[in-house]
RNA sequence: CGAGUAAGCCAAGUGACCGCGCGGCGUGAAAAAUCGCCGUGAGGAAAGUCCGAGCUCCAUAGGACAAGGGUGCCGGAUAACGUCCGGUGAAGGCGACUUUAAGGAAAGUGCAACAGAAAUAAACCGCCCCGCGCCCGCGGGGUAAGGAUGGAAAGGUGGGGUAAGAGCCCACCGGCGGCACGGUGACGCGCCGCGUCCCUGUAAACCCCACCCGGAGCAAGAUUGAAAUGGGAGCAUUUAAUGGCUGUCCGUCACGCUCCCCGUAAUCGCUGGAACUGUUUGGCAACAGGCAGUCAAGAUAGAUGGUCACAUAAACAGAACUCGGCUUACGGCUUACUCGAUAA
RNA sequence: GCGGGUAUAGUGUAAUGGUAACACAUUAGCCUUCCAAGCUGAGAUAGAGGGUUCGAGUCCCUUUACCCGCU
């Protein structure tokens, strides 16, 4: 998975999730952007505001228990530095 | 038990916590937002977009034809169809059963490689007769049974007949024509006649015949329409100010106001319909009619998920204007029937 | 949403329903002391499946992948 990560003016908070062609059919493309979702909310109150996020999904994701994407969100928007 | 054939059904459910779309009610002075409660929330193919319709806009007095495209045995069903049902013929299968683009080759044109003597026309090897000749063989004639080539060689099998043969003659089968009967019809069945029964195949080659088709598509279309920019028209003009063209002067353009165009976008279209469920009547069936009941997604980057429990949840796959089909992908189950093996 | 096209050797392209052709590349041999050049050969079941036909790369249907146009 890959974090784009840019600092907005406004203190918003914009995320956004980009699952391509090449992931799979429409049903398995839909079942990853809803677990990213997922993933995603209850991170929400920790991040602080003022950013625009794009998650990409890369094709290993259709693997991979849903513990091991909360995880890898996790990671990625510590490391971006967004919450301690 | 194995191998098949046909028809039909399901596409998960329940509970707990946290979440999503839409609708209703409450909260809120009102709108929006928020919060709470209740209801509801993807498919058999939603897919491919291969056909047919509704709906909307454009064109069109009405009709006919051409061009182009499509369909093509018969009868029925349907809003319509290239779909479905029931039949006929043909083909395949031991069978249950299945498949079928199945009009016209005597309207015309084209094509049929190679092989073969010859491909729409006839004699290479043969067979037979006659003449010459010592047998081999040569010349003339008859013939198309056999061989060989081919996907296809002027009906097939058997018998008679003959110098050898040949529908030359006969029987049966096939073919063509006519009549009668049955059937709505495709067609079936029977009888009679025809041996001049000469005329290959290909129309999924052009074509002919019959029938059908105006075009575009919900990003259709309708309503509303902010700011800025751009374009157009009109008005106003101070010898005003500001900016550009040259630092200054002159000149000129823009900047002002009103209207129109363009249009970021929003709302509608958007789900009550050739609807669904049950039952009954007619029909072999497709289907149609009656009665009763029900309202059952409507998003706009596109909603059904996460964690658990129930031993376990598996295939193909996600609505985007809506229906009727077709095609393709795919898991499981049930019933009936056929064939084979084994046992009684 | 509507419509059109392409798929042929490793690559780029041809061919009227009748033996799949050309160029480069690959490879084998010849030539040369060796290499290059040159000469002579070899390699394809036509994206997949089915049908029409005596015969299909070509005609028809289904399907897969890719490309393009309109809105």
């Amino acid at each position: 998975m890959v974090l784009i990560y840019t600092p907005a003016e406004a203190p918003e908070k914009r995320i956004g999730f980009a699952v391509g062609k090449k992931i799979g059919n429409a049903v398995i493309r839909n079942k990853v952007k809803r677990r990213l979702r997922e993933a995603v909310t209850p991170l929400l109150p920790e991040i602080a505001p003022g950013c625009r996020l794009i998650f990409i999904a890369r094709s290993p994701i259709t693997e991979v228990t849903f513990k091991e994407i909360e995880s890898t969100v996790r990671r990625l928007v510590q490391k971006a530095g967004l919450i301690g």
